[in-house]
DNA sequence: TAAAAGATCCCCT
DNA sequence: GGGGATCTTTTAT
């Protein structure tokens, strides 16, 4: 069911491959969990606003590695965020999953999120997608290809229509339209 | 060594 | 609409 993510379709400059991942299936818990990737951000090495903005660090590791794998950080004091990986091996770019709507799962991401089974406030923005999906920094640099704890799946299509702007929650290159989301999605973070 | 900022979220008004 | 939580990383002194 729905076709496994392959690295070479992140091995692209990741403002090419972020509104590609609109529609794409994340899945947690072997298939227990999934939902639909409606919003999404790039980042790469140029860009002011980016975590390798300013070379490798410890923290930022994960985005200079292979292509489709994970790279999980923990911001403010207690939330963590999610991005694909993009670009290839050695380059450090990166797509963050801003937003999932709920496919299947629900009862489980409700109570690791202390919400009720039918709430929108599940996936609607970064930090909770992970929390709802129990993904932290054991996570980071694995792959999202397959054989790991999460992957990333083809949808079966049929998006509304997408628009783009500015990211959401950045100081620098506030200007940059490099948001993409799925318009009127009510899991959209905003 | 100290201070500030940070790819957020929650609860209050 | 606004502020606090909470701590790692970055930047300033």
């Amino acid at each position: 069911m729905g076709c496994l993510l392959r690295p070479d379709f992140c091995e692209r400059p990741a403002p090419e491959v972020a509104p590609d991942l609109l529609g794409w299936e994340l899945w947690g818990d072997d298939g227990a969990l999934r939902a639909r990737v409606v919003e999404v951000e790039a980042y790469t090495e140029s860009d002011p606003a980016s975590h390798s903005h300013r070379g490798r660090t410890r923290r930022n590791e994960a985005m200079y590695g292979p292509p489709g794998s994970l790279y999980v950080y923990f911001v403010y004091g207690m939330h963590w965020c999610a991005n694909v990986v993009c670009g290839s091996e050695g380059v450090g770019e990166a797509v963050l999953l801003r937003a999932v709507a709920p496919l299947t799962g629900r009862s489980t991401m409700a109570m690791r999120r202390g919400r009720t089974a039918n709430s929108l406030d599940l996936c609607n923005g970064p930090a909770k997608l992970c929390q709802s999906f129990g993904m932290d920094g054991s996570h980071d640099g694995s792959t999202l290809c397959g054989g790991g704890m999460f992957d990333l799946r083809r949808g079966p299509g049929g998006l509304g229509p997408v628009a783009k702007g500015p990211r959401v929650g950045i100081s620098r290159a506030r200007e940059v339209p490099w948001r993409w989301y799925v318009t009127g999605d009510p899991h959209v973070s905003r």
